[in-house]
DNA sequence: AATCGGAACAACCGCGGATCT
DNA sequence: AAGATCCGCGGTTGTTCCGAT
């Protein structure tokens, strides 16, 4: 009965990654695509469970995944879709492409939670601390965390969209909820015309002051890099201290390799919306770059290309330790 | 130079819904 | 229809990095 279990977790390996399992889990997934994850560790001779490879590769191998802080845009974004859709972090990610929920999360917990209390607002229920306070003693067995968009449907006696029941009773509400998660934030700079019309009032009202210091702030034309751009701005970083860090280098992958390999829809839309910024096919002087910088880069830091013929090209950040596998 | 503590982030764990046999 | 398994999500933990002392 039932499915093959996914794995005997006997003799299976945890804790980090290391770069030869993360060659061979981009070598099968680049050669194979996305199937079944349960299959994955064994075809891919890798002493995994299925889940740790999903896992790994969705928060950190996944070639359309951005590196790197978040944007301020980003971090509004993040604030602002936290305040309608709570914790909800694939859903938030959903709306910010190449951003993973975990990455999220893991930012909203070390950075915005503590700008937000610094700031005199709750993080959990996006008002002010005093009146959040006010009203935790008022109702001391209220749900600790309820969004804001559920709680002012909730003062006008609607129910939330994303309230599975509420789906279920109304069928059609499934399109609100379509053209919900669809809200497609393609582009950075489409997004940031966008803007006014999303933010909510409170943190319109705020935002004038967050995030200006503390945290060096990623320029949006840094992280999606539009193809004609020829800046040689030396600013962009990292922020990852691991042995697997990428950055912008979103459809390395795509470009190079494998016609059936499985993109997302939003990634495509993103290439689109972009307004053609993104290239469409790398060619040999490109891929001629990047082996010189993976061959360079030999004591594992990232490197940054400044050559001009480079730069008309999205900036690709690698260190060999990761990408030196042979792949190109 | 060594140590300590906090920050940051990758990875794991457990749960629940979806899917398959 | 029932049970077993898969998959994705959110919470939590463990490890590494980095600055302060």
């Amino acid at each position: 009965m039932g499915r093959q279990p996914c794995c005997d977790k006997v003799g299976l390996k945890k804790g980090p990654w290391t770069a030869e399992e993360d060659k061979k889990l981009i070598n099968f997934i680049l050669t194979n695509g996305q199937c079944c994850w349960r299959a994955v560790p064994k075809l891919a001779g890798l002493l995994r469970c299925g889940k740790s490879c999903r896992l790994r590769w969705t928060n950190y191998l996944r070639p359309d995944l951005k590196r790197g802080l978040l944007s301020e845009y980003e971090e509004k974004m993040v604030i602002d879709l936290h305040a309608q859709l709570g914790n909800r972090w694939s859903k938030i990610a959903s709306h910010l492409p190449g951003r993973t929920d975990n990455e999220i999360k893991n930012h909203w917990n070390t950075h915005i939670k503590k700008k937000l209390k610094k700031m005199g607002i709750d993080p959990v229920t996006h008002k002010s601390l005093s009146i959040a306070t006010e009203q935790t003693q008022a109702q001391p067995d209220e749900q600790p965390h309820q969004p804001l968009q559920e709680q002012q449907h909730q003062q006008q006696g609607l129910q939330v969209e994303e309230d599975p029941k509420f789906e279920a009773e109304n069928g059609q509400n499934k399109e609100a909820e379509k053209a919900e998660t669809s809200f497609d934030l393609s582009s950075i700079t489409e997004e940031a015309k966008e803007e006014d019309q999303i933010m909510t009032p409170l943190f319109d009202s705020i935002m004038n002051e967050f995030c200006t210091d503390e945290v060096p702030i990623i320029e949006a034309s840094e992280i999606l890099v539009p193809s004609g751009a020829t800046s040689t701005s030396p600013t962009t970083t990292s922020s990852s201290t691991s042995s697997s860090c990428y950055s912008n280098s979103p459809n390395l992958f795509e470009d190079l390799l494998l016609p059936d390999f499985d993109w997302s829809d939003d990634y495509n839309d993103t290439k689109i919306d972009n307004n053609n910024s993104s290239v469409a096919l790398w060619d040999d002087d490109l891929i001629r770059s990047w082996n010189l910088l993976l061959n360079d880069d030999c004591d594992g830091d990232r490197k940054q290309v400044f050559d001009t013929s480079v730069n008309q090209y999205p900036r690709v950040i690698m260190d060999s330790e990761s990408w030196a596998y042979g792949l190109f």
